[in-house]
DNA sequence: CTGTCATGCTATGTCTGTCGTGGTATTAGG
DNA sequence: CCTAATACCACGACAGACATAGCATGACAG
């Protein structure tokens, strides 16, 4: 297996997102390359996902969307993280960890190296 | 937050249903208690995804349905776990490791401190 | 100048798993 | 009789992921 199925990682697409804008506002395309290097090309998210995934997350409140006029030439929609999306976030994270708890009961582990 | 939003175990309430069914055939209603207190009530599987994640499985061939005869009174069908089943959730296993890890690279706060 | 590739985004419709609603049936207890 | 717990199922709605397709720019090779 190289990858990771999209249903496993369903609903944590946004989450990835959002982090990737934590510091800095970004745009879909470097998002996605960021993505596919931070997880080490085990995760590549779809282009139609990410920008499925921008547009409820405007249309939730989680990010802002603006447009960079020093820029020209091709022309990019940059999204910012706002409070309510570093609050989304935070309880994610947070749920992460408790989801992580409950499979992790349910999961049999003989390949598992090192850490409990 | 008390609960774990189905979106995030989204595609792995197959593999805690299997898990259950590893040692011994058992059927809905059981699966479905035992679910909830081996998750510490963290997790309450819907009866209608519990039973059609049955239906699924079976078409796919990871579980075997029958009915024990010498139970009277209330109808039950039981689940068996197959070869195919076993194989299907070893394998989701190790996804799972992979999804933690990639899952992991995008979430702030108390990050693995302790092991490691 | 034209073709191709990388960049950057959008529209449209399908598929799948979850779940809300509601129904059926048995057994036990008040 | 009524209710609660057990045990299951049909139907339809919904949301996120994704396949497919298209549009537009800029760089660079031939």
């Amino acid at each position: 297996m190289n990858g990771i199925s999209s249903d496993v990682i369903r609903g944590y697409n946004d989450t990835m997102i959002l982090y990737l804008l934590w510091d800095h506002p970004s745009y879909g395309y470097e998002i996605s390359k960021q993505i596919k290097s931070l997880s080490q090309e085990k995760y590549v998210i779809k282009e139609t996902t990410l920008y499925s995934a921008f547009t409820r997350m405007e249309k939730n409140g989680y990010v802002e969307s603006f447009n960079d006029d020093t820029e020209n030439g091709r022309r990019r929609t940059y999204y910012r993280i706002t409070e309510s999306g570093r609050a989304y976030y935070l309880d994610k994270c947070a749920e992460w960890t408790l989801t992580k708890e409950v499979v992790e009961r349910f999961i049999k582990e003989g390949n598992d190296s090192g850490n409990n």
